[in-house]
DNA sequence: CCCAGTATAGGCAGTCACTGCCAGAAGGCA
DNA sequence: TGCCTTCTGGCAGTGACTGCCTATACTGGG
């Protein structure tokens, strides 16, 4: 992991990047907000958002988390139980966040819902993702049940987190997330009659 | 349903800038091609273009059964037995379809799993087509449940369209899909061992 | 058949996301 | 300190998308 002065330059400048494009986005809203005016606000030029960046929606989507993991994800999912492996992983992430974390997140979650064109990046980097790891998980990552696993996975998480911003923020995230999975676990056998005797 | 001279018209347009676009897109690219050529193309002015399909994705995903359907599927959503409408629904919507129009949709579901940002707008409108259907079916439509029903289903469906594309084609799509509703119903427990004895 | 009244297509100008290119500045390293 | 690599900023360009206005095509009634 690069820890050169460089480096670690460009990080604040994106969290200073990052932080002055959600003041505005959720000021003025996502569409009225310039990519010029997100630079101007941080002081850096347009091209350098775009640099580190890449699209505008990024400037939501990107977690500075995801920088530093190597996949930890990958190596555990080599076991017999990938859902509770991932189970694992959410709670330990979201465990070990701060206050001022578990507020950023928030403010991303409330603009990537309340944005479709947001929403649908996001879903993007998490099937590219997800289907990374399980190329690198699974030799075979190209049956149809892992296709099927990735993209179901995927859709139910991120459903979880809508269904965590529709209620206001109310319980903590990853209660939310216990439960999509297990309904992954369990399957959607006659949805009407989910909480059996 | 209208069925005005004017809104024949804009459908037999449509079928004709859809069917320039495709032709455009797989010969130089999605990214190569401009709006302004598929309008040429189709003998209709950009401007046009944009009225009927709103984005460029779009060309690629519109559907014309799409404009019919006063969602059938809503009003047999509210059986105990979801899934097996979904299939049963998709089942017939296949086995209705002439080889043309099959060859159609091929086309375009290889152009959009070329393409991330066709994919990710197709993801997006199965996401809100979904929850549309859910809440007229399901007057607490907001359920986590729902969500991350919803969500599940569209990505489980959509990754076994994938499958379909990655295989080139070669078994019935049905089939796939079938599969792939199948998984959801009996959920994901032990990924690694999914054909018992 | 014709005549309002309404809906629709085309043209124009503008905004803004995003990119390739080049010159200047700053970090890394001997 | 000085060379080399890497990064930032400015510039010019492309193309998706939109609002506005005019011309044209359809529609329903006489």
């Amino acid at each position: 992991m690069d820890t050169g002065l460089q480096h670690r330059k460009k990080l604040a400048a994106m969290r200073r990047i990052q932080e002055a494009a959600l003041d505005l986005f959720e000021e003025q809203g996502f569409d009225e907000v310039a990519i010029e005016a997100v630079a101007a606000a941080a002081e850096v030029s347009p091209r350098t958002v775009y640099r580190y960046f890449g699209t505008k929606e990024m400037l939501v989507i990107w977690d500075e988390e995801d920088e530093l993991t190597p996949s930890p994800l990958a190596a555990q999912f080599t076991g017999d139980d990938p859902i509770g492996a991932l189970r694992e992983a959410t709670r330990a992430g979201f465990a070990a966040m701060g206050e001022d974390e578990l507020r950023l997140i928030r403010r991303r979650v409330a603009l990537i819902y309340s944005h479709p064109s947001i929403e649908a990046a996001l879903v993007l980097n998490g099937y590219e993702k997800s289907r990374a790891i399980a190329a690198a998980a699974a030799p075979d990552g190209d049956t149809l049940e892992v296709q099927v696993f990735v993209h179901a996975f995927v859709g139910g998480v991120l459903g979880a987190m809508r269904h965590w911003w529709r209620s206001g923020f109310a319980t903590p995230p990853f209660t939310f997330v216990d439960r999509a999975l297990t309904l992954l676990e369990r399957g959607f056998t006659d949805p009407d009659r989910r909480n059996p005797s």
